[in-house]
DNA sequence: TGCGGGTTGGTAAAGGTTTTCCCGCATGCT
DNA sequence: AGCATGCGGGAAAACCTTTACCAACCCGCA
């Protein structure tokens, strides 16, 4: 197809041709692995120039057994938190000479099975990755883990051991649970929480802890989306519930639960006070504005790029590195702290 | 770091040594190249999982000069349509035998140039771009098109020639300003565009079409984010703006748009009417529920898995695929049809 | 029995690069 | 003048796989 256009790829040989050198010269002067004299190397320059030389990475990373990129496993692309974590982790890369590739496991375990052994067959030098399931992606991480560097992020699968960096989820939901109670007019309003099945160890803790801090408050359980959220609001109203306080553990949730409630005429945070955990870039311009738990994702992000390039430096050493940030609770409209 | 657990590489070698059988006999059985008797084959496949061999993909696409994987390059991961471009492109080709690995350009010029060298470096069987500039973006996309099939996908940088996919957003943006046209009360509330400026293709369009519909309407243009939409507005409403139809050429800026006519007290759609474009998944969470431009991602995505895999076959072939799919007009509460 | 054809296994080359090893040359020192 | 040293260049091995080519074998058939 246009296959006209195709040029023939120009190997180093090519190159080595032109600049009258050999290719072992080309290879020194371009990774500036040696050094050369300045006539050959302006000659060998200026030859892959004209003929526009881009080396096979391939070879490059056959022979040198490693790829200079890293693999990114998100579960859900659409999961603008997700989203986020991929941009940042990128961002975070793009100084170093590494190149950052992002796969979607779709939220299944078969392909986060095929996409993990794929980064590995490309002999990725590391690998950041969200286990879908805290349980049943312990064998995929501990594959990856047996070949190449592995950090998990945001979600951990406990069962493997692997350099982790995520938030404390648990001093996160206390903080909101700690609002909550301070805000709440608990002798009239009941707390509810909406959020997803504790399958991730992200959602486990935040669940956790806010099922400790109120016991006998009602749950509703479902999945990380904005539709979740929807439904979950839905059935609470047909229910009966009139006014509440819904603690949410993902800020997707908590804009799918806000849409509910004013699509059956009720006020937040008159009506219902919701409250979000990620602090996504959406959940500041919600309706209103949406009451979070921030993580500092940049610097988890920075953690990542640390220990990936400590891992080539130091590969002798042993440990862990497990790097839990803590993250500040974001006050805003859908709770608001003084008496509504 | 951690090196103890790494297990050594296990290679074909090594399976063939333990199968007691060739290399050759070995590389047959796992890719079903050519028939092999029935016990050598069990044989290999059990030697093959006790080693637990993992086919290293760098020799096999050196040696294949294809690497079964395409490259997708998004200007920005934050976006939540490109997030959903990218993962509806990972979806479709996850029933063929295709990795889809996403990068981030950032929208920035000098990454993209770095992300499609590394994917050509890497011998990407394919590339898929999202130009970050209709124009600066020429010199990236034309350097991907002399190496390998390559399809623009929403965006077309259209000074160099190349497979394309993308929606018809003059259609769409028809569809709005028809819309508009029928539903504002025109003598009183004027009409507003607040965009990005058309350094894309797709925002030229967009932009184009709302000019020739309003030729006098106001215009205020930026960049694809929330905080643009959420800026412009303000100014508008600092000039004095009580009451308009804002059209907007993205999702994303409507959203803002919607919030900061609420922070200053309006109510949308009594006040201001706001039409967004895109129909990413929040938008029908909005509040009110966003009218917007509904894109046919699936039908988009799986077109271009078409284009990859004949590209394969009928390599020879010459002409270029141009598919723009008629959007549809997705009419919801923040420019309800019906008078207010 | 001899031969041809089809099937199956092995050997070796090829793919593009980096890097080790070695050699030649020039320089500096005694 | 002679020797040690060091710098820079080239040849070739190595990375791991697929595949073209060849050899061997078995079968049936004349």
């Amino acid at each position: 197809m246009a296959g006209s256009q195709m040029l023939p790829k120009v190997r180093i040989h090519d190159v080595a041709a032109r600049a009258g050198v050999s290719i072992a010269t080309v290879s020194r002067v371009l990774n500036q692995s040696r050094p050369v004299a300045p006539d050959l190397r302006d000659r060998v320059m200026s030859a892959a120039l004209e003929l526009g030389y881009n080396a096979n990475l391939l070879g490059r990373a056959l022979r040198q057994g490693r790829s200079h990129s890293i693999g990114l496993l998100v579960p859900d692309l659409e999961n603008p938190f997700f989203a986020t974590l991929a941009q940042q982790v990128s961002r975070s890369f793009s100084h170093s000479n590494i190149d950052v590739y992002v796969c979607s496991a779709d939220n299944d375990l078969e392909l986060e099975h095929r996409a993990i052994a794929s980064f590995l067959g490309r002999r990725v030098d590391g690998l950041v990755l969200i286990p879908c399931d805290e349980n049943e992606s312990a064998a995929n991480v501990r594959m990856a883990s047996l070949s190449v560097v592995t950090i998990q992020l945001d979600r951990l699968a406990k069962a493997v051991k692997t350099h982790y960096v995520g938030c404390d989820n648990r001093y996160g939901m206390g903080l909101v649970t700690s609002h909550v109670r301070e805000v709440a007019d608990l002798s009239r309003q009941p707390v509810v929480f909406v959020g997803a099945h504790p399958t991730s160890s992200s959602g486990r803790e935040r669940l956790d802890t806010f099922a400790k801090a109120f016991p006998s408050a009602q749950r509703v359980l479902g999945s990380f989306s904005f539709e979740f959220g929807r439904d979950a609001m839905e059935r609470l109203i047909r229910q009966g519930l009139r006014a509440a306080t819904v603690v949410t553990d993902a800020d997707i949730i908590a804009l799918g639960v806000i849409a509910s409630g004013h699509s059956h005429g009720f006020a937040v945070p008159d009506d219902f006070r919701v409250t979000g955990f990620d602090d996504v870039g959406v959940s500041f311009l919600a309706q209103p504005t949406l009451t979070t738990v921030r993580q500092p994702v940049d610097q988890m992000t920075d953690s990542i790029v640390d220990i990936v390039l400590a891992s080539f430096d130091g590969g002798g050493q042993t440990g862990y590195v497990v790097r839990r940030f803590k993250p500040t609770l974001v006050v805003r409209d859908s709770s608001p702290a003084h008496t509504v």
